[in-house]
DNA sequence: ACAAATGTTAATGCTTTGTTAAACCAAATT
DNA sequence: AATTTGGTTTAACAAAGCATTAACATTTGT
């Protein structure tokens, strides 16, 4: 299954020329000519990597990695940057996990960072499991629900399903997003699966209020926290 | 009472933001420049552990390391890597109960190492590979589980399944897992035969009733003490 | 008001796991 | 070389644990 990727960069021809040479080496690539378009698209889909150009008009690529970050997104980000910038503010965000990559760069090089990422995002590395949800906190790797009042370990598919939604908190999942990523493929009875485990998960996170997952007729459903 | 670190890193930036993070997990954490400082460093304290640039001035971390190791056999080294680098060199380490990380990483990744590392230093005898289970003390290196009733020596297969679980204890360990460490593959049969053993552990564990071993359903087990 | 989508609960049935015993195998012993 | 012995794997069957399906209620959009 080839990783999509999205990749806002401002100027159209080396966008393009990235594009082009990812999507020969088999990636799935979405293109942004800006952050606020760029927001837009990471709203609606689910990536595997980022590449962000760091200055654009209208939303850098600092301010659009914060965004997707308060997403709670585990998605790497790759950053482009035009020469030596700011040491400081980038390190951060390598300590982050995510990296960047100076221009002019070749495609060698970039296919080697996004290669490091993907590899490490299957290799089971990147898994920063815990998530906090208002009074919840979920523990994904040992399927755990914990509250003040009590703990509950989830079943598989329960923390799958879970566990995806505590990745895209606060952004409408569609329904079928959900089913590929979790029973691999979707059907009508999947689907009602789906909604059965739907149903349970809001059982166990009833105690608290401001946790909810919301139900978006017809398209899918959001993890929201108030 | 904190674990002392010895992080070597001559990049100034980079070593500093673990230093930093490492400072606020409440790690003790002294920071070398270079392989030839980091020598003599390690030579004037005790360390629970050692993070080695590879790539470093002076004195790379590969050659730290065989240094190190000529000293104090024991303490763990963790190997930060640029990139994908000589596989086999860092196997050889990782056969030798080291490790490494490849850069960029996320801050999260490097506590679960440290974690992997701590905690195998668990019973403070990393040595021996002792390790405490409730009323249990197991013996790794002979093989033998005691308790105040009385002390069972475990067959072969039986203590090999019996640290992996004492190494993860409180964690899940997937059976495919357990399948790939002990028995190096991964059928039906062997699955079942993982299954035998855990019924014999589980009833040699039952004079404890706080130690347990807990099946994750389609999953794996995950040894618990109360 | 109607059809489609979603919510919920319960039953059904498949898969995984628990346990015991027999088969198997290799090393040690006679 | 045969036999005993200790340990691991296979087999067989019982018991649980879960996901799915079904059935029915409720909500939503048109």
């Amino acid at each position: 299954m080839s990783a999509k990727i999205l990749l806002v960069e401002d100027d159209p021809a080396l966008g393009y020329v990235i594009k082009d040479n990812l999507a020969h080496k088999g990636f799935e690539v979405t293109l942004c000519k800006d952050g606020e378009q760029g927001y837009e698209v990471f709203d609606q889909q689910l990536f595997d990597l980022c590449i962000f150009d760091v200055m654009m008009p209208k939303k850098d690529g600092f301010t659009l990695a914060q965004e997707v970050r308060k997403r709670n997104s585990q998605v790497p980000i790759l950053f482009v940057t035009a020469k030596a910038m700011i040491e400081d503010k980038l390190e951060g965000f390598r300590a982050g996990g995510d990296d960047y990559i100076v221009k002019p760069f070749s495609m060698e090089e970039l296919y080697a960072r996004i290669d490091v990422f993907l590899r490490r995002t299957n290799g089971h590395l990147r898994e920063n499991n815990s998530f906090e949800l208002g009074e919840f906190l979920f523990d994904g790797k040992n399927f755990k629900l914990s509250h003040p009042s009590g703990e509950k370990t989830l079943t598989q598919k329960e923390a799958e399903v879970m566990k995806l939604l505590c990745c895209n908190k606060e952004r409408v999942l569609k329904r079928e997003e959900i089913l590929k990523a979790v029973w691999g493929d979707d059907d009508y009875f999947m689907g009602r699966s789906l909604d059965v485990f739907i149903s349970k998960l809001r059982k166990y996170l009833k105690e608290d209020p401001n946790v909810e997952i919301v139900n978006y007729h017809g398209v899918g459903f959001k993890l929201e926290v108030k």
